[in-house]
DNA sequence: CGTACGTTGGG
DNA sequence: CCAACGTAC
């Protein structure tokens, strides 16, 4: 197509050469210059942790030579601003075009917008393209053409959209490379020496790189999905994908995922294997779990700092360090959590049900903000993914509507017998309870003083009593609900009276300060010599929790007079694109063009914007026969055109009273909510 | 042997 | 909240 300068193809977390559609256009459109861009800088709170990074390393190192081998370089930049890195990289390479993929994270709809719009400024062809998942989320709408709000419903839909999810892409055969001469590669840091020492291991367990990937997919199609319905609750079996890194960076397509697990799907069914069949679906919904955290970011950009849903606004989390070190050490006298918590600190890795087990373990019987635990395992996970850990903590706190209530403990000892029934795993990662027999693996307190002689146990000595007994915390949590209740009414009765202060003061709308001393360094030493290097890999999960608190902007946001209108403001900044992708007919594009420009300065139209971008979706709706050719056409918006956005969750000063309405005419998971604001009434 | 009630899974 | 399932009357 046009001629001129070369593409640049800008990868992100898109780190693949097969079904990549910003590299298929950039490779379509004539030479390419491929891009790296690191500033992690920019992701604030939110820069990557120490096995995070490393596996990025691995991963671009082995991008940089899957490229090569097709023709062409990756170049990578250091940056502390990728847009004015990108200009950069433009100018000394005379391209004419940019090419990328969507990502969903609030961070990237602002940093991509802006590319979009001062490339655009300086008569850069722009497009943009979803690669991460089966349909963009403005896609996915119910009847009323409202984004969903609960994660059945919204899955539902997607299984039976009227179109599938666009085949993938096969890779290039080739690439002809653009002229970087000018545009030298930074040399990329990723480790300090001693960050290096301690991911010396990881390469033993895991192999990242877009090919490694698509080897673990097939692997775990042919083998473990067929039995996934089964296994899914061990806590130590190697039966999961372990594909949620390579998902994270983009390692392997979704859709080809999903293409490939359909395939198998439709033979079992075929075959009458009904195991299969419900160990399809299953494998899926995690699939779509992570699609919904990517729709939830999308419709909701704040979700990955502030609950969903209000009612917690005045919970009285319990602010105690002590608790909260005796969780990341794996210290709190519940074996089953402390296994989990030493695994994760040894290997940056978790099996989902496990995932679950701490983080409900950390909201509801120490009851420490959920924020922290977020944040902890942002730093820690190998597999840390903004969307799907905030996607998974809102599930454990509660604030989801159709997340689990709040007010309900699971006991860490009956898990603890579920997913790991012969204590294998506990004694795997708590060597000082090696010797203990199973009836008392996962309650030792409870165990006769003979039998934790014999297995050399002094509890409180070398291993810790609970720290806090699953009574007591029922007991607390009762307490603190019915205070949340009365400081909620105290609220309303302010509001009522006119006076504005009665909102605020708690520790969930006001930011709890994460701590300072929480890194690996700080943690025991022995943990590494006790993990086997059993199995190679480690499990897939898509339900993950992990995350930050980035305390600077939920303060902002909160103190801020109308919420409403920093949502919107901040709606604004997001991507306007431009142009279509693949088959597209070239049609599109100057229309866009002309958009990018004149919102140079849209800070506040973000209706505007929306609409005009709903009306260019549904002109090419309605002009194309198929929705497909419009996939790299559409850019991501933040929020729906719903205009009573923000009454749906608590980015509203009147959070509580409004999601009630909002919960009144949604679905029925929204009871526990409903029940929240009612009680006060009762009580 | 039915019905009430508790528990658990569910996203 | 609801369905599914178990235990207790």
């Amino acid at each position: 197509m046009s001629g001129g300068g070369c593409s640049i193809v800008w990868f992100r977390r898109d780190l693949r050469v097969e079904d990549n559609p910003a590299l298929a256009a950039g490779v379509r459109a004539g030479a390419v210059v491929a891009v790296f861009i690191w500033a992690p800088e920019e992701e604030g709170q939110y820069y990557p942790g120490r096995v995070s990074r490393w596996w990025l390393k691995q991963s671009l190192a082995h991008l940089d030579s899957s490229l090569r081998s097709l023709g062409t370089p990756l170049i990578t930049k250091r940056s502390t601003n990728s847009v004015s890195s990108l200009l950069e990289v433009v100018k000394s390479t005379g391209a004419t075009q940019l090419f990328f993929n969507h990502l969903y994270d609030p961070l990237s709809l602002v940093r991509d917008h802006r590319a979009k719009e001062v490339l655009t400024a300086q008569g850069i062809t722009v497009r943009s393209f979803n690669s991460d998942l089966l349909y963009e989320p403005w896609d996915v709408n119910d009847a009323h053409g409202q984004p969903f709000t609960t994660f059945s419903a919204f899955w539902e839909r997607c299984l039976s959209m009227p179109y599938d999810p666009q085949a993938p892409l096969l890779p290039p055969k080739r690439i002809i490379p653009g002229d970087a001469s000018r545009c030298p590669c930074d040399m990329l840091v990723f480790e300090d020496d001693l960050e290096k020492a301690s991911n010396a291991l990881l390469s033993r367990a895991w192999s990242p790189g877009w090919s490694n990937a698509d080897k673990a997919l097939t692997a775990f199609i042919n083998g473990p999905l067929i039995e996934y319905s089964k296994n899914r609750r061990k806590a130590d079996s190697a039966t999961t994908s372990f594909l949620s890194p390579h998902l994270h960076f983009g390692e392997v397509s979704v859709k080809k995922v999903f293409h490939l697990v359909r395939i198998k799907q439709v033979f079992w069914a075929n075959e009458g294997n009904k195991a299969g069949e419900e160990s399809v679906n299953l494998f899926l919904k995690s699939i779509g779990l992570r699609e919904y955290s990517r729709y939830i970011s999308f419709n909701h950009p704040y979700s990955h700092e502030r609950p969903l849903l209000g009612h917690l606004k005045f919970f009285p989390w319990v602010v105690n360090e002590g608790y909260f070190k005796a969780w990341r050490q794996g210290r709190t006298g519940y074996p089953l959590v402390d296994a989990g918590m030493r695994e994760l600190w040894a290997t940056g890795w978790l099996h989902d049900r496990i995932r679950v087990v701490v983080s409900s373990f950390f909201v509801k019987v120490l009851q420490l903000p959920w924020r922290w635990g977020m944040k902890y395992f942002w730093d820690t996970l190998l597999d840390a993914d903004l969307e799907s850990d905030a996607l998974g903590w809102q599930y454990i706190s509660g604030t989801l509507p159709d997340g689990r209530e709040f007010d309900r403990i699971d006991n860490p000892q009956f898990e603890g017998y579920k997913c790991d029934p012969n204590g294998e795993y506990v004694r795997r990662w708590l060597p000082e309870l090696a010797r203990l027999p199973t009836e008392w693996i996962h309650h030792p307190w409870n165990a006769p003083e003979y039998v934790l002689q014999a297995a050399g146990i002094e509890l409180g000595s070398n291993y810790p009593l609970p720290i806090v007994g699953i009574d007591a915390a029922k007991v607390r949590l009762q307490e603190a609900l019915i205070q949340m209740w009365q400081q909620e009414a105290a609220s309303r009765a302010a509001i009522e009276n006119g006076t504005e202060e009665g909102l605020g003061d708690s520790s969930e709308s006001a930011p709890i300060a994460f701590p300072q001393d929480t890194h690996m360094e700080e943690r025991l030493a022995e943990p590494v010599r006790n993990n086997p290097p059993h199995g190679t890999r480690r499990y897939e999960d898509q339900m993950v929790p992990s995350m930050t608190a980035s305390h600077v902007r939920v303060e902002e946001e909160e103190t801020s007079s109308d919420l409403r209108n920093s949502a919107a403001d901040n709606r604004a900044e997001v991507p306007t694109n431009v142009t279509t992708q693949e088959n597209a007919r070239e049609t599109v594009n100057q229309g866009g063009l002309l958009n990018v420009n004149r919102n140079t300065r849209v800070q506040n139209n973000a209706t505007e914007m929306w609409l005009r971008n709903a009306a260019e979706d549904s002109t090419a709706e309605s002009s194309s026969s198929t929705r497909r050719e419009r996939d790299g056409g559409v850019v991501p918006v933040w929020s729906p055109p719903a205009s009573n956005f923000s009454e749906q969750f608590v980015d509203d000063e009147n959070g509580i009273g409004a999601s009630s309405s909002y919960l009144q005419r949604q679905h029925p998971q929204s009871h526990q909510l409903m029940n929240w604001t009612r009680l006060p009434q009762t009580g």
